[in-house]
RNA sequence: GGGGGUGUGCCCGAGUGGCUAAAGGGGACGGGCUGUAAACCCGUUGGCUACGCCUACCUUGGUUCGAAUCCAAGCGCCCCCA
């Protein structure tokens, strides 16, 4: 095991704030194996990226010999976090919740080691008391302390409504820390208020209160907002590498030097070389951005896939070839898009196929010239077609997305 | 319990009887440029085999030749007083 100072100096890379600092050199000084936590929420099946920043850290904490409890987040999901949201969020279903924990954990175990893990649910803990003891609960916290945090004193302040089980979101997770009796509880910049109130509460009950450590958020592929399925500004940890690869190369310039420190393994040393080449202007950005896409892609998919998803994205990108196997879309005959005498309504394939919209937003991109045919553009309002210059040849809307119409081979 | 306000397309937000598929902005998408991006320029952004037709401005009814626009009730949200 590495010494308490050592030991910091791994922790702290990466992260925002260890509060306080000298508490965790403390707990690590004992030199027992540490309850480390990250509460998660489970209203997205799908991790991506910024989920993986968490769970990284953990493993870093696993790998130095401490334990990790990674507390799924049923019963709060009933409430909803409504942290960096400035509405309410919907409830999810209890069956929902089941669903989404199960690919989470899945996914998890990808980053962790699934050996030095404890799951627990905080329905086990949350979902037992009555009412009595939540009062006894609430009782620890004041109004004015809990409308402190940003989000609900905006939303309060611009006269958005704030449901009461909303204000009860951080008691919830505090508790959470008193019942695994938590050393470290991790999250994002936006959860240190959560973190606190675990802090606070474990404190108040007589415990020895956790460390609170956040990690930077990571902004998406847009480069502005935090990572999250519903900006569509992600890279799923399951997406296929050339995937992968693609939606990192497309991230700003600005944050590639992010990315290297919070989703690589590389050493700092490292990251901060290539810092300093690519301010300096001796590094190309795209190269270094090529390379942030290659490592980022073996992490996820073993040592062989960076090469193939990027020669794949050379192909589609920089050459705008067809990629190697474009999908396939099966034609059964009975499309009402064919017509009778084998003519072929195009948009009405293109939506068919997934790669429009509708049969609108189709003639749209046949009319602003993304629509391809074998690398070559179709002409605007140049909607039909006979079958022999339709079946079997590469469609392409757009920069990425392709289909090919294959007959349904008869036997 | 009382009073007031508000509900528009993915989001914000104009529009107060016909000229409105609905201004403007954001976002998104497409084209150009490029290093893959960003910035920038141009364009698109309800559906439909489509110079026309259909469905749309919280819901349901009503007034009217005609309603997102007026009326009624309902539902949601917000504020103030108690």
């Amino acid at each position: 095991m590495l010494t308490p100072s050592e030991q910091m100096r791994v922790i702290g890379s990466g992260a925002s704030d260890i509060v306080p600092e000298e508490d965790l050199s403390k707990k690590l000084s004992r030199g027992k194996p540490l309850v480390i936590k990250l509460g998660v929420d489970p209203t997205a099946p799908d991790l991506h990226l910024g989920h993986a920043v968490p769970l990284r850290k953990l493993r870093q904490f696993q790998d130095l010999g401490h334990d990790v409890v990674l507390i799924i987040g049923d019963f709060t999901a009933l409430i909803g976090d409504p942290s960096g949201r400035s509405s309410t969020r919907p409830a999810l279903t209890r069956e929902q919740i089941e669903e989404n924990a199960q690919t989470y954990i899945e996914q998890a175990y990808r980053i962790l080691d699934p050996d030095h893990t404890t799951m627990r649910r905080n329905s086990e803990w949350l979902g037992v008391l009555d009412f009595e003891q939540v009062l006894r609960l609430t009782s620890q916290f004041t109004v004015a302390r809990i409308l402190e945090r940003d989000d609900f004193a905006k939303r309060y302040r611009d006269g958005i409504g704030i449901s009461l089980h909303e204000l009860l979101y951080p008691m919830a997770q505090a508790y959470d820390s008193v019942a695994i009796e938590a050393d470290v509880e991790l999250g994002g910049t936006d959860q240190l208020f959560n973190l606190l109130a675990g802090r606070e509460l474990m404190e108040k009950m007589g415990m020895e209160p956790q460390v609170c450590l956040t990690l930077p958020l990571l902004e998406g592929t847009d480069g502005v907002q935090k990572m999250s399925k519903s900006y569509g500004n992600y890279v799923g940890l399951t997406d296929e590498p050339a995937e992968m690869f693609g939606r990192v190369m497309s991230i700003p310039d600005e944050l590639m030097v992010k990315y290297y420190r919070l989703c690589t393994s590389l050493p700092v040393e490292d990251v901060d070389a290539l810092e300093r080449g690519l301010s300096g202007g001796d590094l190309h950005p795209n190269k270094v951005k090529r390379q942030l896409a290659r490592e980022i892609v073996g992490l996820y998919h073993g040592p062989e896939a960076p090469r193939a998803a990027e020669d794949a994205f050379d192909r589609v990108f920089k050459q705008r070839q067809a990629p190697e196997d474009v999908p396939v879309y099966e034609i059964t005959g009975a499309e009402e898009w064919i017509g009778a005498d084998r003519v072929v309504y195009i948009p009405g394939f293109l939506a068919a196929a997934g790669v429009a919209q509708s049969a609108s937003a189709a003639r749209t991109f046949i009319d602003d010239g993304a629509v391809k045919r074998d690398g070559e553009r179709l002409e605007p309002k140049q909607y039909v077609l006979p079958w022999s210059d339709f079946a079997d040849r590469d469609w392409q809307v757009g920069k990425r997305k392709w289909v090919r119409p294959t007959p349904r081979a008869e036997d």
